[in-house]
DNA sequence: TTGTAAGTGAAAATAACTTTCATATAGATA
DNA sequence: TATCTATATGAAAGTTATTTTCACTTACAA
């Protein structure tokens, strides 16, 4: 982590490292006000504006993703450097990474129909866990 | 679009035709400011409030979308009943609407390998649209 | 060490959205 | 067509989410 973030400028403070810490020890995604009551705990006196900096960065860095489906949006899962998508429970929020979406054909196909250049792509799944399929 | 109101209990007001007429002439998507701003042209007395709440019932029902990639969540398109999805120009913001995802497969190989019962899922391709790759 | 660019937090400002409530109206019914 | 009522509207106030500003502090390169 620390070399990531010098490496752009930035640096590695105690406040940095306990947001990382907080969203990478939930199972599941985490509002902005959430993380912030969670790293108050270890860390009294952090700001909740911190936090909101902290999260910009973080997930330039790719350190943390933000999901979307269920009405998610602007709340923040751990990260990780390749390639990944999100499956989320609907139930307990809590979220899985997977690889492997193989889209480059659906890609290649919308690219031709449309003219667009494609630049990227956003992918989500929403579903029950086991633990919520267990007590619904 | 007043029968689908109606049989739900929902009335066809002239402000949410106006909504309704709003998104589904834009090319891109909008944010309910920007509806809001558009639709009092028409409608000059209109209330932001209605705007939100006729979003929400037009989302509901089908006939408008929300998108989310490239920082365009909470913005609206017009939309289709039928399954689909959406391609945007991250320059301009033009939506463009394709069927045909065809992710059952990957969808049943993360139900086996994860225990999820998958409901749903959110793709979203984001690339430069023709018109804006001459520009560029 | 020391210097300095980068970071922090309090407060205020702004933006985004929701609740409340009195009034108005779509559209079903007689 | 006139009446009735459940639903919808808009103004105002309230809440929540996020950003800006600024004086002070700190990480870390030299
Ligand atoms: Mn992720
Ligand atoms: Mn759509
Ligand atoms: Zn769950
Ligand atoms: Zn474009």
């Amino acid at each position: 982590m620390g070399g990531t973030l010098r490496r752009r400028g930035y640096k590695l403070t105690p406040q940095r490292r306990a947001v990382l810490r907080t969203v990478a020890l939930s199972q599941d995604h985490l509002t902005p006000a959430a993380i912030y009551d969670r790293v108050r705990q270890q860390h009294p006196g952090i700001g909740l504006l911190t936090v909101y900096r902290t999260l910009q960065i973080l997930t330039e860095l790719g350190f943390i993703c933000e999901v979307h489906a269920g009405g998610s949006c602007g709340s923040y899962i751990v990260g990780s450097p390749e390639h990944h998508h999100h499956l989320i429970c609907s139930n307990c929020g809590k979220v899985i990474n997977f690889t492997g979406c193989n889209l480059s054909e659906l890609e290649q196909r919308l690219s031709q129909q449309t003219g667009f250049e494609i630049e990227s792509h956003l992918l989500e799944f929403l579903g029950c866990c086991r633990s919520c399929q267990k007590i619904a």
